[in-house]
DNA sequence: CTTAGCACTTGTATAGTTTGAGTGCTAAAA
DNA sequence: TTTTAGCACTCAAACTATACAAGTGCTAAG
């Protein structure tokens, strides 16, 4: 239990270090406080907060820097978010006032904005498509063996996949493969549509075809691409500016973890309604150990929610950050509602 | 005007720097070189070799590295490049031995095997489709409001996109269009198209559709995005490795220099049948003034003629570089021989 | 023309010193 | 019981001094 101004030393302590990243010592807490007393006090409180954990030394006579344990007391308790300055909010509504003519346009805009924000690294995610179904699917012959295979689902994503074909498949019979789909599958959500065509298709689209197999594949491809969560990252290179010490091993596995969907899918987790904030080594890749992830979902009503996150280091100023991510959230929220509104009347 | 042994002096100098990366002294050199003269002679010719600006000292009691004009003088005249080795070879066979479907494929594993063979960072670009010529338009509508436009050349390139109309516009019309453009356009190459499509075409279109702004506008963009042409790039974290005392404002600008495809392509400049080497600053981009690359065409016959690159540091080991991209040349070219061969016939 | 020898230069590495910010503890004051 | 002044102690960082190694240019002799 930590008593008011234990509260208050804790958070000046955060605070100080984020903004300037040198450990904080009794006497510039003394000064900075809006109690008043000495340093002497401040140092013995200093020594009950580290006693429970939630500060340390760099060395035995240094101030003090924020445990982990300490950085998720602040945030959980103590942080209160920044509002968002004037200036960022006419960042965020001229960079997502303009015409947007795809959804996957303004998410990625969207990392882009963040990252600029932030000046950290940024993830966008679009609503989720867990439950999009397949409003259609089309095969377009291009030339004399290749065909696009396009997928459309109700949330308007397309899809699509050139492939081979032996020439003796006629277009009379890619229409009826199409049909078939067409039929049977449209208007399932896309979970459904894999299971099905792992079932029943097989042995129909055997009527048409000799060798269903290949088509039953391009289909599969385009559908599992459509349905998996595909991530927009901005700011990429921001990752350099606070690498410290130009850790090149560890900058490496980073990138590559940010460049594998799945990977990162992985590490934003689950969404929860409400922000939420990941640090150091809470998060089980060692890659991440000197960073933190702020995490959001977003909420476009009913068309699903989204995500947004950004990746900093641990030392992150969060109640800026918190500040930001929480009112951009809002904004694109809005942005989105105002898309559909306008395509789906 | 160089002797014999001053030649023999620069390369060994060339050698031994781009290896350990240390300033190489006459010491150093009397004992490695197959001749038998002492260090004082080594050091006088090295003072010629300093008097001509081939070779610069460190500071002024160090060893001697090579300078830009150095590089450039053993590029040009000592330079062998390395046979390759027989591993590496292997490596190249494996990689490009499977089977591809498209050319983009090939291309794009090219980059990254360059880059894993020398470790810097590689970029490919396919056979020039200048003279590509246009083999077909489709428009696709996939919803009520969405359609698809792909387009075709002669070489199997595919290049979509997706767009919107207004509601009004009906499944003829779009008919219409695509037979004009299939009837007035198809077999010319992607310039002349880009001519016709401003000069004849608009007065032809708008016979069918009251605003035929926004139709040509997405076709002249899926146009230039066909014609133009785009690099591929492998390792791209490689930059890492050898980015002296992370300067990392001058790694962003050279990232971002990656990146943009205008750019590279301008840094690439216009492919000679050989394969030539731009050093330092010999490049006018300034994020390139520690870096050099090596740059070669491959010839695919009727096909024409595409391009690698590696970028690597300036002092790089050029003999062993220049060995790996003669010999991947060759062998991209075969094996894209190969796959036009089968899919030609 | 070559080479041994030598004085001189410079970067790097190591060890010692100083300085300053900070701590914990004690004992007195509140 | 809590606060605070005072003090001895610690440690990183910055600076200085010293030694060392690798290298150079130059001179004079071979």
């Amino acid at each position: 239990m930590l008593s008011e101004r234990q509260m208050m030393i804790l958070r000046a302590v955060v605070r100080d270090f984020t903004n300037t990243g040198v450990p904080v010592g009794s006497k510039a807490l003394a000064k900075q406080l809006p109690i008043h007393v000495s340093s002497a006090t401040i140092r013995n409180e200093m020594a009950a907060l580290e006693e429970q954990g939630l500060i340390k030394k760099t060395h035995s006579s240094s101030g003090r820097i924020p445990s982990v344990e300490g950085y998720r007391y602040y945030v959980d308790h103590l942080v209160k978010p920044d509002p968002l300055q004037p200036n960022d909010m006419d960042v965020i509504q001229s960079s997502l006032g303009g015409d947007f003519h795809k959804i996957d346009e303004i998410i990625s805009q969207s990392a882009t904005i963040l990252s600029n924000l932030t000046s950290y690294t940024a993830f966008t995610l679009k609503p989720e498509l867990k439950d999009a179904r397949l409003s259609g699917f089309r095969l377009v012959p291009l030339g004399r063996r290749q065909v696009m295979a396009i997928l459309v689902t109700d949330g308007g994503d397309v899809e699509n996949q050139t492939f081979d074909v032996s020439e003796d498949v006629k277009g009379d019979q890619l229409e009826a493969v199409v049909r078939l789909i067409n039929d049977q599958l449209v208007g399932l959500t896309l979970p459904e549509v894999i299971k099905k065509l792992q079932l029943d298709i097989p042995a129909q689209i055997a009527n048409y075809l000799q060798s269903p197999t290949g088509f039953l594949d391009i289909f599969g491809d385009v559908l599992t691409r459509a349905a998996q969560e595909r991530f927009y990252v901005g700011g990429r290179l921001n990752l350099l500016n606070f690498s410290q010490d130009s850790d090149v091993d560890s900058l490496k596995s980073l990138y590559s973890l940010i460049d594998q969907s799945d990977d990162i899918a992985n590490v934003l987790g689950q969404p929860s309604d409400n922000i939420s904030v990941q640090i150091g080594n809470e998060m089980t890749n060692d890659a991440l150990r000197n960073y933190s992830l702020i995490t959001a979902t977003y909420d476009v009503d009913q068309h699903g929610k989204g995500m947004i996150a950004i990746l900093g280091p641990t030392r992150m100023p969060y109640s800026r950050m918190l500040g930001i991510v929480g009112a951009f959230r809002e904004e694109l929220a809005k942005k989105l509602l105002d898309y559909y509104r306008f395509y789906d009347e």
